[in-house]
DNA sequence: GGTGAACGAGACTCTAGCGTCTCATTCAGG
DNA sequence: CCTGAATGAGACGCTAGAGTCTCGTTCACC
C-alpha cells in the first residue's frame, strides 16, 4: 500500500495547501487520514514535499504539452489544448500561487521557466500562423494567458463555474476578448 | 514623525510580502529601517500591520471607484478607469495574493465581497450598455478581469511591462482579446 | 539647557511547527 | 501460526518567529 498512501499524501496536501497555503504538516496528515509519521516515512522534510508536489504539476504539464504537440496539427491548436489541458488539471497547480518556498529550488525554478518558455514558443508560432494578434509583446500574452488561466481555476475551484464551462471560456476569450468589438461574425468584415 | 514612520513600515511591509509572502517581521522593520520594537509601537501584531496594509489598499480601490464613477459618462468607461487605476497601483496590491492570513478577518473578507459585487454590477451595467459579450457569464467576465488585472501588475513587477503600457494592453485585451479574430478594424463590418 | 516623545537595540518568554525516535498494532504472505 | 513491512500514536528536542519589556539615545520644542 505504500504508493497508495504516498498518493493519498500527495492529493491531501495539494488540496489542504491550495485552501490555506501556510497548512501544517500535522493538518496535511489529518486531511489524508494518515500519521504525521507517516509523511516522513514518505518524504524527507516538508520542502520535500513540497517539492514532490511541484515536480508533479510540472510533469502534467510536459505530459500534456507533449499530447498537444502530437494532435494538434498548428501551433494554434496546440496552444488551444495545451490552455484546456492546464485549465483541467487546475487543482493540481493552485496551491503553487501561494507556496513560496519552492521558489528556494533551483531545480522547480528551472523547470518552470523552461514551460514558460515554450510557452512562449507556442505564442511566437502562434502569431506567425496570424492568430496572435502583432501588436502585442509576447510577453504581455504569454502572462494574460496565464492570467486568465488563474482566473478560471480560481472559478472553478470557487465553484462558480463548471471545469468544461471554464475551458471553453478560457479559449474564448483569449480568441475573441471580452467585449462585443471582437465577436467572431464582425470578422467577416475583411472579405466583404 | 510618527505618521512617517507608520508609512515607511506599510511601504517596506507591502514591498517585502509582496516578494516573499512569509517575510518575518523582523525582515520587514530591516527593510523599513525601523527598530521591530517600533513596528509594535505602531501596529498591535503581525495581522494588525497586515490587517492595515489590507484596508489601505480596499480604500485605495474605493477612491478609484469613486473618481471614475464621477468622471465617466459611461459604465464601460468607468470599468476602463477603474482596471487602469488598479493596474497603476497594482503595487499596493500584490501582497494581497498570498497573504493568506487576511482571510480571518471578516472586516477585510467582507469589503473584498463588496468590491468584487460592486464590479459586477459595473459588468452589467456595461453589458447593458452593449459592450460585453451577451453570452458570457457575469462571473467569467468579473474573474477574467481580475486574472488579466493580476497578470499586468505580476509584469510590471517582473520588469516586463511599463505601467502605462500594462494598463494599456489590459484594457486592449479585454475589448478586443489576444487574437486577430478580435481586432477593432474588423468591427466596422456591421456598418458596411 | 531642560524635557518629553519617539526611537533603536537587544534581552526575554512563549508557542507552533518541524524533524526524530520508539513502541504497539495491523495485515499480508508463507 | 509466524514474520516482517507499513503504519498510528505519541513523546521529545529544537528552532524561528511573535510579542513584551527595559534602557539608553536622539531630537524637536520650549
Amino acid at each position: 500500500m505504500a504508493l497508495a498512501t504516498r498518493e493519498r499524501i500527495l492529493e491531501a496536501a495539494g488540496g489542504t495547501l491550495s485552501r490555506n497555503p501556510n497548512a501544517s504538516l500535522d493538518r496535511i496528515a489529518v486531511e489524508a487520514r494518515v500519521g504525521r509519521a507517516t509523511v516522513f516515512r514518505h518524504f524527507e522534510s516538508r520542502a520535500g514535499l513540497l517539492k514532490a508536489l511541484a515536480s508533479r504539476a510540472i510533469a502534467e504539464t510536459d505530459r500534456a504539452t507533449r499530447m498537444a504537440a502530437a494532435d494538434a496539427r498548428t501551433a494554434t491548436d496546440a496552444l488551444r489544448l495545451i490552455t484546456q489541458a492546464v485549465v483541467g488539471a487546475g487543482e493540481s497547480f493552485r496551491f503553487l500561487d501561494s507556496a513560496a518556498e519552492i521558489y528556494d529550488e533551483p531545480e522547480i525554478v528551472e523547470a518552470y521557466q523552461r514551460q514558460m518558455s515554450e510557452l512562449a514558443d507556442l505564442v511566437g508560432a502562434a502569431r506567425r500562423e496570424g492568430f496572435i494578434r502583432p501588436d502585442l509583446p509576447t510577453a504581455w500574452v504569454v502572462a494574460s494567458i496565464d492570467g486568465l488561466i488563474w482566473a478560471a481555476c480560481r472559478a472553478v475551484g470557487d465553484g462558480e463555474l463548471g471545469v468544461v464551462q471554464a475551458q471553453d471560456l478560457v479559449w474564448e476569450t483569449i480568441a475573441s476578448g471580452l467585449s462585443t468589438e471582437g465577436v467572431k461574425e464582425d470578422r467577416h468584415a475583411d472579405q466583404a
